[in-house]
DNA sequence: AAGACAATCTACTCACCAGTAGAAAATAGA
DNA sequence: TCTATTTTCTACTGGTGAGTAGATTGTCTT
């Protein structure tokens, strides 16, 4: 059984309430930026999708530069945390990386990761970039350090862990530019196909 | 011995002049855009750079978007060839393919191709974008003939072409979005560093 | 010499859009 | 009930930058 609700809200349920709309004023301007690009969407467009007006985007969020950002930190995050979930997992070095190569191929066809691949550095503000430029080194330091651990273990080819990582990176962010949501193939496949002939490369065995 | 030059000039040498004033305006607004983004380089900047105004942009291109296309199309321009180049040379499959990824990477990190890796779509007008896809479809389908070949003759490990493509394209469009041209690694270098972890793959053999 | 054409400039227009002012309505707390 | 706070609106400002008008100067062609 549940109590009747009451149309008063408790503190927590307001402050709740408010932070749902701030994620979904995210939501709807990454898909908008992802759509049509970040330059090509006014912060008018994203309050009309959400049926609002612009100054209530502006009361939940400082300004464009600061929505952008909180977007890609959104994805960001996201993957650092499938990096350190395959940092604590066991087995052997290849196995977590494939592990962690594969997270990182569906978070970037997903709404936030894809806005972490598609915006470029310049688009935003100075003291925005610089902390983006901070967590993608960190992500870019985690892969290293899984390949370093696999060519370690002998699970990996002895092969320079910066290019790996580069080759590895660039491969699994591009289904971010071409990858169509609608489409047949699910992101899971397409992740598991790519990391599949990364792993085996091109020449034959 | 020269002859003494002439003030006055040659039909053909007023059209070449003309050829060689357009291909600056080109030069200077894809390095512009590569540096700074497309958005954030007005005409305005890319003619001061060239110490002229923009009207005299305007009189040599047609708008800002066509001066985007052009370059772009220069950049596909120069991989379709990289392909062409490829398809008639001789030897094994994978040895085209290789060649073939090499001159790729290095496109990509040259002013041209690194300005149709970091262009999206949307910065496009329709009709642009429209060749734009068409152009880079045709390196695609040259790309997947390539691997099609190599797995004919037996010198391409049998997987699919379209996911390897697509697993070869990302990883060497990628410097175009790191590599530092002021570096102290140079393009063929990281080129050929690519094209041999890719060809490799990660697993141990 | 006269008219056409090429190259370039200064000085505009016009649309768009980020961001703001200030009011109105609702809600909370005293 | 009265005041403070939150949420949201309409209506604005101000800057930027694409693109144009129209003049100027020089250079061919006839």
């Amino acid at each position: 059984m549940e109590s009747p609700p009451s149309p008063f809200q408790t503190p927590q349920q307001r402050s709740s309430a408010r932070q749902a709309k701030r994620d979904a004023v995210l939501r709807a301007a990454v898909q908008m930026f992802n759509e049509r690009g970040f330059h090509q969407t006014s912060l008018d467009d994203v309050a009309a999708r959400l049926g609002v007006s612009k100054p209530t985007i502006y009361h939940y969020l400082g300004n464009k530069d600061q929505v952008l950002f909180e977007c890609v930190t959104i994805g960001l995050s996201q993957l650092l945390e499938a990096a350190e979930a395959s940092r604590q997992r066991p087995g052997q070095g290849i196995d977590r990386l494939i592990a962690f190569l594969t997270r990182y191929a569906e978070i970037n066809m997903d709404d936030f990761g894809r806005c972490v691949v598609r915006t470029s550095d310049e688009a935003l503000s100075p003291e925005s970039r610089q902390q983006f430029h901070a967590l993608k080194r960190q992500i870019d330091s985690a892969m290293r350090q899984l390949i370093r651990d696999g060519i370690e273990d002998g699970s990996i080819a002895p092969v320079d862990p910066k290019m790996l990582a580069f080759a590895l990176a660039g491969a699994l962010n591009w289904p971010a530019r071409w990858h169509n949501p609608q489409g047949a193939e699910t992101p899971a496949t397409i992740a598991a196909d790519l990391v599949h002939v990364l792993a085996g490369g091109f020449r034959p065995r």
